[in-house]
DNA sequence: AATCTCTTCAACCGCCTCCGG
DNA sequence: TCCGGAGGCGGTTGAAGAGAT
């Protein structure tokens, strides 16, 4: 538990202390949010000064109804990624995880209530059988995947450079193997894009960036697990296109 | 006008992961 | 390798407001 009940301030906020946080995180940034509630002068825990920032004072966070587009994508990457609030939210500008998952259970969810017994259950909470929910996985390629995937690229391209996905690059410098993640935000969003249009399209997506966008200094790193330990999390892979690289 | 019920959403709680010592 | 602290996340709660009776 954070600190001692007794002393610290819990509930609603005040608007004296949305001032001090605005003011301390204007001062000294996001982050370290252990020392925030000394910094702010605020009587309150790390994790309550954080969410309240993060939900409600942050500068950009968009308030009221959500349009009809942003409830269409909710119910989208809703039915790719089950209640991955935090990576939902990620894609609605100005929206916190919070607000999405309160839209969710308040709006959406009831929707999908089956009226026709008194013991029905929401259909989230029910089995999904022509819904497959792409959870995260991990982008640990082994070197033998890698391996065959820069041969199988090679076989069309007299190149020691090779993009294999839209997530993945290869390269080989004759001695070893090198994988490396590049979510940019461009990149990222046009994944997420093309997932959402067409899940079974994976193959015609693979090629539609150049490796030659690649900031060279990321290429000369070889690929190890610490490598990929920040950017795995943000890397994801449909079904299909992780049996291309697991075959 | 008073009371009850429902809805909304800000905030809390507990758990997990990551990282540094 | 282990441990503790910090950050982050999803589930849940409960206060406050709105609407119904």
């Amino acid at each position: 538990m954070e600190g001692s009940s007794l002393r610290v301030r819990k509930g609603a906020w005040t608007e004296e202390e949305d001032l001090l946080l605005k003011k301390c995180i204007e001062k000294y940034g996001e982050g370290k949010w252990h020392q925030v509630p000394a910094r702010a002068g605020l009587n309150r825990c790390r994790k309550s000064c954080r969410l309240r920032w993060l939900n409600y004072l942050k500068p950009n966070i968009k308030r009221g109804h959500f349009a009809a587009d942003e409830v269409d994508l909710i119910i989208r990457l809703h039915n790719l990624l089950g209640n991955r609030w935090s990576l939902i939210a990620g894609r609605l500008p100005g929206r916190t995880a919070n607000d999405v998952k309160n839209y969710w259970n308040t709006h959406l969810l009831k929707k999908n209530i089956d009226t026709s017994g008194k013991n029905s259950k929401p259909i989230s909470h029910q089995p999904k059988p022509n819904t497959k929910t792409i959870k995260p996985r991990p982008h640990i390629l082994s070197k033998h995947s890698l391996l065959i995937s820069l041969d199988e690229y090679n076989n069309n391209n007299n190149n020691n450079r090779a993009e294999v996905s839209n997530n993945v690059v290869l390269a080989n410098d004759r001695n070893n193997v090198y994988g490396y993640c590049f979510p940019n935000d461009h990149d990222e969003m046009m994944w997420w894009e093309n997932m959402m249009i067409n899940e079974k399209e994976v193959d015609g997506y693979q090629l539609q960036c150049s490796a030659d966008d690649i900031d060279q200094s990321v290429l000369d790193q070889p690929m190890n697990e610490k490598n990929y330990g920040s950017t795995i999390d943000e890397v994801f892979l449909d079904e299909e296109l992780w049996n291309v690289f697991n075959p």
